[in-house]
RNA sequence: CGGGGAGUAGCGCAGCUCGGUAGCGCACCUGACUGGGGGUCAGGUGGUCGCGGGUUCAAAUCCCGCCUCCCCGACCA
């Protein structure tokens, strides 16, 4: 329960350390394949209410697609098998016999292909456009390293695929949802993110163009924590999905396609955690207040007990997802539990703040401990957890601001990051070869995001030719 | 997928070189004392030694195959 290894000594084991400690996830003796624990599940649960809340107000509707898709149909968008090739399981065979399959099927490891093919039933005329669907499932990627959340095998997330009479309409759909990630990773994960184009290098498989919000993580790499991609009519053209204009006249779809992921929850511990574990933002903290009742017999149990009932009510009534630790165990031990698992608020109350009719407050970030009265609790402990939301994006947006450089030659950014991390903005000439070779002589430095609000000024970091973007460059996960 | 390391109780490990009754710490269970920052004592439970095959009178230990995990590289939400 103890010892996690500390974040200083290495990274790598105390997010392993901090994912299994806190009973977030643990992998479960098929390679690459993990068990997402309550607790993490949790906070996945939190995302998903919120995002779908926010697709719903949009008109988007969830579907189910079909798990396994035929080869056939997966081959049909030439960019898009090349990308996703090396990465899919496929079943070959089947029933009790393993009779072998006359066709495989793909394990999906997006689901593109098989709506692109099964959409068109649906799309025949402008009426019916556009089609915005969404589906919350799990998809497998055959990963040759894996880390929990991170990068597994299989990884649950939702992917929104939509359609659109025209290209306009499309991009802004694309922008629209990019906008949503924003905010999911902002305002609910409390991770500032820079947002933007991806390079074609890094575009997705088939896509016109791919736009991504990027966190940063606390060892100083970016994440990916949600992409967003305008395919123009690549989909709609491999899988004929057409409709009739008002011209009457037969016309290609433009679509879409979205995702964020489990990846999610990764993002939390590696952007918040510390030492003593996880730090959880409110919003999405599975407990956002624990009560650790003190006592030494039954007549103070009970004493204690009466009280918290009193205004555990209160909290109750006001959506304050609380608990109240009756576990037998020492307050030490409970202190130490419920900040490895990164709970914002935690109440010690014993027969001393009953008498005073106040609980001692403690939060996560501080760890200060301030008396409270307990006339008015619930109002003044949302109070207490919005501030907390807010402290912790805060603490972030400066972590993130002091890690982010700007530079402007291929020799600075590789000194840069011999010592260090963080954001490097550049001017890039939007050349492939100039970025391969800022990944290669760096050591895997990519460029994450391409600015979408400032225009490029000065040269090339890498050839000196005249810049056409500003990039934000970074080692990733 | 290439190179290296490892799998023995829930977790961390010893035992393996040199085959012969499976051990330690923590956790867990019971009880007592305790209780405002990770307690003390006493007594207990728990293991097909990763899986399969082979050698042997006898395998955690030796041999072969496979699976899984960790670290380092190339590919990735």
């Amino acid at each position: 329960m103890k010892d996690i290894t500390k974040m200083s000594d290495d990274f790598d084991r105390w997010y392993t350390d901090v994912v299994r400690k806190a009973e977030l996830a643990d992998w479960s003796g098929v390679r690459g394949m993990m068990v997402v624990r309550p607790y993490g599940w949790a906070m996945w649960e939190a995302i998903t209410r919120a995002f779908d809340d926010m697709i719903k107000e949009s008109g988007h509707e969830n579907w189910a697609f079909p798990l396994l898709i035929p080869r056939s149909y997966l081959m049909k968008e030439a960019e898009h098998v090349e990308g996703f090739a090396p990465e899919v399981a496929w079943v070959t065979r089947a029933g009790g016999d393993m009779e072998e399959l006359e066709e495989p099927l793909a394990v999906r490891p997006t689901s593109e292909t098989i709506i692109g093919a099964l959409i068109k039933r649906y799309i025949q005329s402008h009426r019916d456009l556009p089609k915005l669907t969404n589906q919350w499932n799990s998809v497998v990627r055959w990963e040759m390293r894996s880390r929990l959340f991170l990068r597994s095998r299989e990884f649950w997330w939702q992917e929104g695929h939509t359609f659109h009479a025209s290209g306009q309409e499309a991009m802004e759909e694309a922008q629209l949802i990019l906008g949503y990630y924003r905010s999911i990773a902002e305002d609910w994960l409390a991770v500032p993110v820079l947002s933007g184009k991806k390079t074609p290098a890094e575009t997705f498989p088939g896509a016109v163009y791919t736009l991504t919000v990027e966190g940063l993580m606390r060892d100083g790499l970016a994440l990916q924590m949600g992409t967003s991609h305008y395919f123009g009519q690549n989909f709609a053209r491999a899988y004929d999905i057409s409709f009739s204009n008002k011209a009457n006249e037969r016309e290609l779809c433009y679509s879409t396609s979205w995702g964020i992921s489990t990846r999610l929850v990764g993002a939390i511990v590696m952007a918040h955690g510390d030492d003593s574990g996880l730090l959880v933002p409110p919003k999405v903290a599975p407990v956002q207040v624990v009560v650790v009742p003190i006592f030494r017999d039954d007549a103070s149990r009970i004493k204690v007990e009466g009280f918290i009932d009193g205004w555990g009510r209160e909290l109750k009534a006001a959506g304050i997802r609380h608990r109240v630790d009756w576990r037998d165990e020492r307050p030490g031990d409970k202190y130490a539990h419920w900040e490895l698992k990164g709970v914002p608020l935690r109440l010690n109350v014993g027969a001393r703040d009953v008498d005073a009719g106040q609980v001692e407050l403690v939060d996560r970030l501080s760890r200060e401990r301030r008396a409270v009265p307990v006339a008015g609790i619930a109002a003044r402990l949302q109070a207490e957890l919005a501030a907390f939301q807010t402290k912790l994006f805060e603490r972030a947006q400066k972590y993130q601001r002091d890690n982010t450089f700007e530079l402007s030659t291929l020799d600075e950014v590789i000194a840069h990051f011999r010592e260090r991390s963080g954001f490097v903005w550049a001017p890039w000439c939007d050349d492939a070869e100039c970025e391969a070779r800022i990944k290669t002589e760096t050591g895997g430095v990519t460029i994450r995001t391409i600015d979408s609000d400032e225009k490029a000024s000065g040269k090339c970091l890498v050839c000196g030719k005249p810049a056409e973007h500003r990039v934000a460059l970074a080692k990733a996960y």
